[in-house]
Parts: structure tokens; C-alpha cells; sequence
RNA sequence: GCUGGAGUGGUGAAAUGGUAGACACGCCUGCCUUAGGAGCAGGUCCCUUCGGGGGUGGAGGUUCAAGUCCUCUCUCCAGCACCA
């Protein structure tokens, strides 16, 4: 039999128009009757060009969308615009046109591609970010936190895009390059609009754990905020040399003594230097200085300072090697010995993090280590490490384990496995004896080798808690480290006790092979310790550390911290969100400033602050809108003479940080959004997006909405529920589309060949939609959902008046039962694969009731909204609804299974199946199994010894 | 390096601890033909002496039963990264 192919495009429009004239999609958001839900994708940036990503965006959270209305919910499914952005003003440059007229035209041609999808959005709340209407209430939320110090002005350096010429935001900077445009970012000292969201870092924190998020979206949120809990502790300079400068004071009077942020305040007595970041104010404070014995070598001092200063921060990167300088002259003292250490500045230090400052612990930090090798400073362990696993009341031991090493060899006892594997040679240490006398008798004794000699001992000793199973006891070896070197291979019979003989061989080994393959903890930080030297940052024991000596680091950590007269602090990565912007085609910052300089916030009566039009937006480093000769002449008018307006323009995360507050009452001239509509529908129900948008955009928006709260503005500390990430479309060649790499797949020319319902149903069937994950198109696939279409068209000839059969009540209600998880939970992979079994189910009878063909319609919906409309125009009775957009969405049958097939299993091995009733009981099912050929034979000879068995599940048979 | 996520056919992928690979793509065989980018039927993890045996990155473990839980390990992806 032929197919027919069904008229897609005929049945799209007439679908279409018929949801329009029923006005099916516009939400009434007071309506007291249905439980309201909120459905949220991320509104586009108006580029012009609709490709499949939006597709994928809108189009599948449009299934949900449908199914949300068909299960009862009253539905708010809005769209709008990201409509202010940098793209506008670059094609304005480009072509010389208008950004506002550029930006308007993309929109109009986006909303007749969106409409072509068969989306069942509400055009009604559409928002614009760049509409006066809305960027006013921007503008009047920005005067609010203005008013509430969460908005603040200060100089700092910023990222400077020298292409766009325009400062980015911190996220905008990707290695170092501007993320739009890729060219190197510069630094640049200017004076900044700011917003205080690390204010809100903890709470941003703690209000993350409830959300019902992926764990990789909290994590990637955590890791932006960076939280890491220390200490400050103050560290006194003196001034050695010149001891008259001891009541040295810098430039706001404070005294000569540097402060650090440290997450191991437990380490102080290791601090062996200091380190200040090149642009620590101290520094800058010696620079500045008439006194040039402040710092003896104060040229030098300058001259890195100078050179850090026009490296860019990836170039800073870029070399590994650290580099620094010491402020000759200068010590500080460390609080916690009193000794005098040393005063570095260096450029691994950040100005921008903790305190800019840091005591560096060469022994215990890798990066302060790494310095500390190349300026020949000295190490000093405070932590005797703890290997092993703990025991309970372990017995005193102590021990010896040394690593003797000859020509990139090392000396290894290779004891049989369940005596311990590859050793390095040990030994247990003798009171009155050396250790290392001790040792070398040992390895006379075990190895035979004499000629040896030390070259290091171990600073530190190495507690390790084992049992010992020969002596079934529990031991802590308080163990002595010790690095010998074989001067030469002279050799004598080694001298073996009887019960040693034969158990282990003497081998060397490399020492890569070495490392590998000694397994035990204490041996293979033996091997570390001498053979790759590096910091340890572990937990252990302190050492060198006067009264703490002995303790646990951890436990003592609090005391320490009181003993130096530090202070616990907590530090975060995040730091306040720069909002300006030296661009055009943005919000314009609402503030002026008075002849003095002061800012002030533009009175609402004068909101919107309006984009001047009259701007030369060529980039020239400085905001466009100091071009205008309107925006002058409107501050002069409003404010008098000699006032200056703001020229900056809000960062465009700003304005879409609110937006879905104002979905709910876009109009509102005389607020930002309804109060009463904010409590009834907030928060989001379920917030779709990109898995890019992660940490700017979700967590801009979290704190934008946590401040609000904070006001009084919004009913909700939180602005989302549930949040998803979907995944990428790639090309047909598997690479990201790019116009560049000419992969771009065009949507229309696909939609008119197969429709726009079997577009939307392959991507939904890629994968599931909840989960970032990378997919292909591949244009098959469109095909293929097309095949399916047009089987459900055709079985429509099948359609009778008979009777919903048995078979057709089992077959719907699995499809019912798994369409509807499915379609909760954003898998509509396996939901359309639900329906193709269902579909497959309906062909195989030669006639199919007009009851099951109606639910199979009202099940394919959400999917293939047209299809399903124009077949349920045409087998739809007088009870149904008008369209199937209206119908209910079935709940979930119980029906009567008569029979299930499950496994039989004999011995945990599969042997056959057998077709019960699921009420069967255990007699029953065994009775059955044992009627299975396999099942039988498995058996065999073997009597039955224990039966496992979960009705309608699985049946396993214990033979013997 | 740290953190998180993931490893299942040629591909996209399925599997409340209970018949591994559903549903598709692709491929193979056949049928039909008004020769199509069509439709239909069957096949498609590996080995097999046709009884079976093996198989979810690898090695162990828990369990009547493990892709799923636990331990170790390898690989890939993502985020963060000189953050003290």
C-alpha cells in the first residue's frame, strides 16, 4: 500500500489560524481557576537569523508547554527580546544604519520564523529590553539599588576589549581574550558602575542547595563564587637597616605591618616569606615615597612593578616561571615565631583576591614552593604527614624506611604480594642506635650492599597507622625518613634471619617503575619525598610549631589563628559585577552628576532616561553618548548648568536579569511589574535554557532578584524553580554551526520539505532534551519523523465506530503511562519512542476504534501540534473540544493487565520467558518455568533449592 | 591541577537493582514497481560444534540478580584555574 504524504503546509497554516481565532494561547494571568505555571526559555537576541539552536529552544519547550495546558495548568508561555546588544551597534557601524532600525527589522522577521514553528506562545506579554517602555523600569530598579548602596561607582581595573573598544565584565573574558571578538584584553583604570553582588555570595550559596538543579549547574555556580574559609593574620614590618623607619606609616596613615588572607592559617609557623602582589597598595605607597631607604633597592622595586603593569593578565600567565622581587630592607615578622622573613613582590600574587598579600609556606603550597626554589629561600615543614588508615588504639613503634638510589635506579625488597608487595628498604629503629646507622646496617643485613651513603634526612617524620596481621595488633611507626646514595656495587652475602629467607628478592628498579609500583602509602611517600620533591598541602600532625607541636592541624586550626591574633575570615572569588558600559546601544545608566562631581540618580518623572539619537557610535574609547549634543542640552535643561550626564550604558545582562517579571505585566506604565501577579506566579516554574548561560545569566538574574527581595519588590528570594539545560545542535560534520565553517544548517529549507512538526519531533527525539549533550543533525532523521506523521495520517482510513478494544486498552494505556513521565520530565526521546510503539500497535489490527485514534491524537499534541489538529478536525465527535490543543490529557489507566511476560531466570542466568497473569502466584510461575524447554534443561539433574520471585518482574530459580 | 558530569552497537540512544541494546538512523537480504530521496517483509552486539558461551572502558566487591550500588583505575567532555 502507498503511503499518502499529507500537505504539511496547507495543514500548518489552517492550524494556525484556527489556534489564533480561538485565542488559545493568551494566558489569563488573574484566572483563580487553574493552577498557574510558569514556563520560561531564555528570550533571544535579535540577530536576524533563525537557526535550528532556536528551534531546539523554543519549539521543545513548546511540547512542554502544551502538555502543561493539556494536563489542566494555566499555562504563561512568553516570548520577547534581548533586543540591546553590541551586535546592533557593530552592524550599525557596518552599514550605517540605524541600531534601533536594524534591531527592529530582526525582530519582525523572528516573530513570523518563531510563529512558523507552531509555538503556542503568548505574544501578548511580549517584552523588548531596548523599548523605552521596558528600559525605563531598568532604569527605576537600577535608581533603587542605587539608593540602597547595591549600585556604587569606583575606579578599578577593568578589561578594556581594545576591538570593541568597550570594558567587559570578568565572564567576558575567556584566556584572557575578549569572548566576543577574541583579541587581547588590556587593563585599564577607570571609574566604574558597579553592582554589589558579592553581598549576596554567601546567600547566592546557601539558597542554591534546595533548588531542585543539576548538580553540575550548582557546581559551576559554587565554583564562580569561590568560597574559601582562612584567616587574616597581620604580619609587622620591620625595617632591619634602618630601624628609625619602624614607625613608618603609609599614605592613609596605616601602620607598617601587611595583612594576608590565608585557608591555612594552621601553616604560620612555615612561613617563610612574604609576598605582596605588584599592585598592592603598600607597594604603591614605597613608590610613591620621598624616602628612597624605605627600600633599598627601591629602582628595582619600580622597575617590576612597571613591567607587571604592561604585561596583560595572560601574558601573566603565559609564564609559569615566577618572578619576583625582594623589598630589601625590609622583614616582616611572623606572628606565630617572631622570627624575621623576608618581603617579596610578585606578580603570582593577585591585587584582586584576599588581601592582595600572602605568607608564603614553601613547604606546603606548590606555588610558594615553586617560588622558593628559584629565590633560594628556605622550607620549613610543619605537618608530619599521616598515612595508613586509622587504627583504634594503636601501639608506638618506631621505624625506618630509606630509599637508596644508584645510577636512576632505586634498591627494592619485592616481598611476595600478601607480605606487602614492592618495599623500599626498611627497618624498625633501635633507641640508642643513629637512625641512620641503623639503617645502614639493615640494608648490609637484608641486601648486602655496603657502600652507602646519606644524603638527606627527612625534616619530618611520617606517622603511619597499619595492623599487623602476623602480630594482630594495631600500630602507629613514627617513621624516619632517610635518602641514601650506593657509592659503588661492593657487596656481601646479606645475613638473613632463617624466616626471611627466600620470601622476598633485592631488586632495582627504575624509579618511575618505582613510583608505580610501590603501592604502600609510607614507602611511596618515601619515594616522593626525595625523588620528586614538591610541596604537601595534606593534614597531618604539626611540627615546628612550639605549643601545637603534636597536634592535628585541623583541630588546632582555630587556636593558631588566635595565638598570631588573626582573625577567621571568609574570601570569595566573586567580585562586584561592573555594569558599564562605553557603548551606545544600551540602557542608558539614569544618573548625573552635579557641578562637584556627585552622582545622582534621574527622578523617576524624568524615566525613561532616554538612548540619544544624535551619537557618532564609531568606537573612539569613549561612550558614544558623549557625542550627543541632545543628551547635553537635556541634563542642562532638567538639572541646570554645569551638570553632566552619565555617557555609560548598562551591561545587557542587566536588563535580562528581570525580564520574566516583566512577562506578567508588560505594560504597566506606572510600575515595573504587578505585585499581586508577582505572588501568584512566581517563582518560574521551570526555566529553560543554554548550559552557557550557567553562570552569568542565571546567577546575574539570582542575585538581581535576591536584591529586589531584599526591597520588597518581589515576593520570592528566589527567581527559579526548576532550571534545564539543554544541549547543542552541531552540524552535519559534528562541529559547533558557525557561518565561518559554512555548517549552518537553515531550517526553512527543511521545515518545507518535511514540515514543521516533523522538525520539531526529530529534535526531540535526538536525546533527552534535560541533559546537555552534543548532537548531530542529521537530516535522516527529519525524514524519518516525517515516515512516522504520515503513518498516523494514514491510519486514519483504518478509523471506525467500533469499540476501544482490549488490545488497544493495553496498548494506550503503556503509551499513556509513558508519554506522561516522560514529557514531565523532558525526555520526549523516549516519549515519541512511547508513541511509535503505540502507532506500531494500532497498525497491526485491521481496524482501529475512533476512541484509541483520538487519544493517540491528543498523546501527539504536544509534539506534532498541526497534524494533530488537522486529524482531529476530521475524526473529532460533538463532544470533543474545538481543537485538540483543548482536549484533556488522559490520566494515566489502570487498567487489568491479563498476562505478563517476564524472565525466567535460573542460577542469575536467563533462560526463557513465560506469559502469566501478574497476580500469578509463586507455585504458579515456577510450574510455568519448569514447562520452558531451556528453562528445563537448565535445570538438568538439579533439584530446586530457592526460588526468587517478584511477581510481574522476574522469576529466579536456585538450582543445584 | 581542582571540581563536576559521562563512558553501552557503525550512529543518536533505551533500560524503578530484575529479559542489556527499546525507539530510530545507517547497513544487509528479499519482495513490489508506475524505478523513488517511495512502499512492504525480514535481518543487523560478538563467538558457537546450534546444546550454548561471552558482552555495557578496565580490575575487584556486595547481591538470588549489577549498565545501574561500593572500592580502585583508565579515558573523554564541561566548568574553574598562580584564588593563597
Amino acid at each position: 500500500m502507498k503511503k499518502e504524504r499529507f500537505d504539511h503546509t496547507a495543514i500548518e497554516q489552517t492550524a494556525q489560524e484556527k489556534w489564533e481565532a480561538l485565542k488559545l494561547y493568551e494566558t489569563d494571568l488573574t484566572d483563580s481557576e487553574k493552577e498557574p505555571y510558569y514556563l520560561l526559555f531564555e528570550f533571544p537576541y535579535p540577530s536576524g537569523d533563525l537557526h535550528i539552536g532556536h528551534w531546539y529552544a523554543f519549539a521543545l519547550t513548546d511540547i512542554f508547554a502544551r502538555f502543561k495546558r493539556m494536563q489542566g495548568k494555566n499555562v504563561l508561555f512568553p516570548m520577547g527580546f534581548d533586543s540591546f546588544g553590541l551586535p546592533a551597534e557593530n552592524a550599525a557601524i557596518k552599514y550605517g544604519k540605524s541600531p534601533e532600525a536594524w534591531t527592529l527589522q530582526n525582530m519582525e522577521t523572528m516573530r513570523a520564523q518563531v510563529r512558523s514553528m507552531g509555538t503556542s506562545l503568548d505574544w501578548s506579554k511580549e517584552v523588548m529590553t531596548s523599548d523605552p517602555s521596558y528600559y525605563k523600569w531598568t532604569q527605576w530598579l537600577f535608581t533603587k539599588l542605587y539608593e540602597h548602596d547595591l549600585a556604587y561607582r569606583k575606579e578599578a581595573a577593568v578589561k578594556w576589549c581594545p576591538k570593541d573598544q568597550t570594558v567587559l565584565a570578568n565572564e567576558q573574558v575567556n584566556d584572557g581574550k575578549c569572548e566576543r571578538c577574541g583579541t587581547e584584553v588590556e587593563e585599564r583604570n577607570l571609574t566604574q558602575w558597579f553592582l554589589a553582588i558579592s553581598m549576596y555570595a554567601e546567600r547566592l550559596l546557601t539558597d542554591l542547595e534546595p533548588l531542585p538543579w543539576r548538580e553540575e549547574i550548582k557546581e559551576a555556580q559554587r565554583a564562580w563564587i569561590g568560597k574559601s574559609e582562612g584567616a587574616k593574620l597581620s604580619f609587622t614590618l620591620s625595617f632591619s637597616a634602618h630601624p628609625e623607619h619602624n614607625d613608618w606609616r603609609d599614605e592613609d596613615g596605616n601602620p607598617a605591618r601587611i595583612e594576608v588572607f590565608t585557608t591555612r592559617p594552621d601553616t604560620v609557623f612555615g612561613a617563610t616569606y612574604i609576598v605582596l602582589a605588584p599592585e598592592h597598595p603598600w607597594v604603591r605607597a614605597v613608590w610613591d615615597t620621598e624616602d628612597d631607604d624605605v627600600v633599598s633597592n627601591k629602582s628595582e622595586v619600580v622597575a617590576y612593578v612597571a613591567e607587571t603593569a604592561k604585561k596583560s593578565e595572560r601574558e601573566r600567565l603565559e609564564n609559569k616561571e615566577k618572578t619576583g622581587v625582594r623589598l630589601e630592607g625590609v622583614m616582616a615578622i611572623n606572628p606565630a615565631t617572631k622570627e624575621e622573613i623576608p618581603v617579596y613582590i610578585a606578580d603570582y600574587v593577585l591585587a584582586s583576591y584576599g588581601t592582595g598579600a600572602v605568607m608564603a609556606v614553601p613547604a606546603h603550597d606548590e606555588r610558594d614552593f615553586a617560588f622558593a626554589k628559584t629565590y633560594n629561600l628556605p622550607l620549613k615543614r610543619v605537618i608530619d604527614p599521616v598515612t595508613g588508615s586509622p587504627q583504634e588504639n594503636p601501639e608506638d613503634k618506631a621505624k625506618i624506611v630509606a630509599v637508596v638510589e644508584h645510577e636512576g635506579q632505586v634498591l627494592t625488597i619485592n616481598w611476595k604480594p600478601e607480605l606487602g608487595g614492592r618495599l623500599s628498604v626498611g627497618g624498625t629503629a633501635e633507641p640508642d642506635e643513629d637512625a641512620a646507622d641503623t639503617a645502614m646496617r639493615e640494608i648490609k643485613e637484608e641486601t648486602g650492599y655496603t657502600d652507602l651513603e646519606l644524603v638527606e634526612r627527612a625534616e619530618e617524620q611520617v606517622h603511619h597507622e597499619y595492623f599487623a596481621h602476623s602480630k594482630n595488633k594495631a600500630f602507629v611507626a613514627h617513621t624516619t625518613l632517610l635518602h641514601f646514595r650506593l657509592n659503588s656495587d661492593a657487596r656481601i652475602e646479606p645475613a638473613l634471619e632463617e624466616d626471611e629467607k627466600g620470601k622476598f628478592e633485592v631488586e632495582w628498579v627504575p624509579v618511575a617503575r618505582a613510583m608505580s609500583e610501590i603501592q604502600d602509602p609510607l614507602h611511596s611517600y618515601a619515594l616522593a619525598r626525595f625523588l620528586t620533591p614538591s610541596a604537601y598541602g595534606d593534614d597531618g600532625l604539626l611540627r615546628n610549631s612550639g605549643q601545637f607541636d603534636g597536634r592535628s592541624n585541623r583541630e588546632a586550626m582555630n587556636e593558631i589563628i588566635d595565638f598570631v591574633g588573626g582573625e577567621r575570615v571568609t574570601n570569595y572569588r566573586m567580585r562586584d559585577w561592573s555594569v558599564g558600559r562605553q557603548r551606545y546601544w544600551g540602557c542608558p545608566i539614569p544618573m548625573v552628576y552635579d557641578p562637584e562631581g556627585n552622582a545622582h540618580p534621574v527622578p523617576q518623572e524624568h524615566l525613561p532616561w532616554l538612548v540619544p539619537t544624535d551619537v557618532e557610535f564609531t568606537p573612539t574609547g569613549k561612550s558614544p553618548n558623549a557625542s550627543s549634543k541632545e543628551l547635553h542640552e537635556r541634563v542642562t535643561r532638567i538639572f541646570g548648568e554645569g551638570w553632566t550626564p552619565e555617557y555609560d550604558t548598562l551591561d545587557a545582562f542587566v536588563d535580562s536579569s528581570w525580564y520574566f517579571l516583566r512577562y506578567l505585566d508588560p505594560k504597566d506604565e506606572h510600575d515595573f511589574s504587578d505585585q499581586g501577579l508577582l505572588k501568584k506566579w512566581l517563582p518560574v516554574n521551570r526555566y529553560s535554557g543554554g548550559s552557557e548561560h550557567t553562570t552569568m545569566h542565571l546567577l546575574y538574574s539570582r542575585f538581581f532578584h535576591k536584591a529586589l527581595y531584599d526591597l520588597a519588590l518581589v515576593p520570592t528570594p528566589e527567581p527559579f524553580n526548576e532550571r534545564m539545560n539543554r544541549g547543542l545542535i552541531l552540524g552535519p560534520d559534528g562541529a559547533k554551526m558557525s557561518k565561518s565553517k559554512g555548517n549552518v544548517i537553515n531550517p526553512d529549507a527543511v521545515v518545507a520539505e518535511h514540515g514543521a512538526d516533523a522538525v520539531r519531533m526529530y529534535l526531540a527525539f535526538i536525546g533527552p532534551y534535560n541533559e546537555p549533550g552534543n548532537y548531530p543533525w542529521n537530516l535522516d532523521g527529519a525524514g524519518a519523523m516525517r515516515k512516522f506523521l504520515d503513518r498516523v495520517y494514514s491510519l486514519k482510513e483504518k478509523v471506525g465506530n467500533e469499540a476501544l478494544t482490549e488490545t488497544e486498552k493495553n496498548l494506550l494505556a503503556k503509551a499513556v503511562e509513558k508519554t506522561t513521565t516522560d514529557t514531565e520530565r523532558f525526555k520526549f526521546n523516549t516519549a515519541i519512542s512511547a508513541l511509535m510503539v503505540l502507532v506500531r500497535g494500532l497498525e497491526s489490527s485491521p481496524a482501529v476504534s475512533r476512541e484509541a485514534y483520538s487519544a493517540l491524537l491528543v498523546l501527539l499534541a504536544p509534539y506534532a501540534p498541526h497534524l494533530a489538529e488537522h486529524l482531529w478536525s476530521e475524526v473529532r465527535t460533538e463532544e470533543d473540544s474545538e481543537s485538540v490543543h483543548q482536549a484533556a490529557w488522559p490520566e494515566v489507566l489502570e487498567t487489568a493487565v491479563s498476562s505478563v511476560t517476564l524472565g525466567v531466570q535460573v542460577n542469575g542466568k536467563r533462560r526463557g520467558e513465560i506469559t502469566i497473569s501478574p497476580e500469578a502466584s509463586e507455585e504458579e510461575a515456577v510450574e510455568a518455568a519448569k514447562a520452558v524447554p531451556e528453562v528445563f534443561r537448565a535445570i538438568g539433574e538439579g533439584e530446586v533449592r530457592k526460588v526468587v520471585y517478584v511477581p510481574g518482574r522476574i522469576l529466579n530459580l536456585m538450582a543445584s
